[in-house]
DNA sequence: TATTTATTATTGATAATCACTAATCAAGTA
DNA sequence: TACTTGATTAGTGATTATCAATAATAAATA
């Protein structure tokens, strides 16, 4: 989602002629666009399965339903395309993905990766206001687990790592966690969080946070790259049958 | 830059409702847009310095320039956002990106990351033809090498790894690689390749090779992943004095 | 049944337009 | 000097209308 972006200052000291920075650039608190706001939307609608997997999003409709043009329609999927929850085939028109086996392997192998980079850098960076953060989650987390709410624990779980993303600070990871979070939220709604225990994943993301706290970058690494040995087989073969 | 993917088949066993796919499908050779054709050249005058980094892109001017409509430059724009070379701020317009310090360290870490999961991947499904690819690449190189192309060299480097990550055949690796790789070509043609010798480039490459066509996951990983430990310091080191 | 031909729906692209917002500059004020 | 305020202007955000090109669908033919 992210809907607006924190803008980066840039220094002096970057690459390239220097242009000027405006000064409205640091108050400015961004109001999404219409654009934005309807992406977000349509993004809703998919997760919440208005639409369905394959299905064809025909930009006229969409406008009729939002009560917006054709060309914000057009923006909010260029949108949405970006962010890997819609395909665009040229002249064919748009369609919500599907996820294949191949895709299931893929968002777990991407989220060991990113993930573990961004705890490893995130524990490099932390701040008590990014602590603060952390630890609502994971306290979200705990409830979530008492009541046994596997599908809300799951999507916790990924909030929990954009949050660690956004605290690592990189302009790059972020837009990378943002391409994989859309199919990944996808995936779990699909599946219905048919994996792991929900005590499991609390008891995973506790240390992790402390790693991340306390600075221990190493530890933070190792703790967040889990799926790729023990589950990444488990997941995909049990989906299979 | 990738301006037409291949659309990937969707099989029975594909998660949600089933929507048919198209007959069409099939033998369709995409023929690229306009709107790709122009975020090609647009990519290429921002890579080839006609536009610099931090500088404003005014949408009409540019629908002049190539003779196309508002809209088409508008749409031109988003997939050099999505690409990470444009940034986009709402109500203010497009700029060329710039490239911060820690843009280069995340450009570095990313690097090593995507490239060392690609070439892990590779190498568990490498095919005759990718071999053949990746040896014309290599080839490409030694020659570079002899000549004392270093920024020609560079450019390879990251031609290898993106062949490495095509080969990989993970749509989310190749959209996020796709993000990568505007950026650090921009930051290798302002450096202007300062940094590593020529045939060190090639001594890395060849065994990277010869890894993946063998089929040795592990080692690819391990040699794929470079920067981390040895430049990266180095890197950004050298380029703060 | 398979292939060709028409029909229709939808995207690709353009053009003209208007409201709204940011950046700029000038004048006035402390 | 420095700091507002106000007017001006450039440029995006968004709409509407339109037309050509093309894919998907249905119908007709062999």
């Amino acid at each position: 989602m992210t809907p607006s972006r924190k803008v980066a200052i840039e220094k002096s000291s970057d690459f390239g002629k220097d242009f000027p920075v405006p000064k409205a650039e640091r108050h400015s608190l961004i109001r999404p666009s219409l654009e934005d706001e309807i992406a977000s939307a349509i993004q809703e609608g998919i997760l919440g399965g208005q639409w369905n997997p394959g299905e064809r999003l025909v930009e006229m409709e969409l406008a009729q339903y939002f009560g917006v043009s054709q060309g914000t329609i057009r923006g909010a999927l260029k949108y949405l395309q970006a962010g890997g929850l819609v395909e665009h085939r040229p002249r064919r028109g748009n369609f919500v993905i599907s996820i294949s086996e191949e895709d299931i392997r893929d968002i777990s192998l991407m989220r060991d990766t990113l993930e573990s980079l961004g705890a490893q850098l995130a524990a490099e960076r932390i701040s008590s206001e990014g602590e603060a953060r952390l630890y609502e989650v994971v306290d979200e987390m705990r409830q979530a687990s008492k009541q046994h709410q596997r599908q809300r624990l799951l999507e916790l779980d990924l909030r929990f790592h954009r949050t660690v993303v956004e605290i690592a600070d990189s302009r790059l990871l972020q837009d990378m966690y943002r391409r994989l979070e859309g199919p990944a939220l996808l995936f779990l709604r699909m599946a219905d969080g048919f994996y792991q225990e929900p005590q499991a994943i609390v008891d995973l993301h506790e240390p992790l946070l402390e790693a991340i706290c306390s600075g221990d970058s190493a530890r933070a690494y190792e703790l967040a790259r889990r799926h790729t040995d023990p589950d990444a087989g488990r997941l995909t073969g049990r989906y299979r049958k």
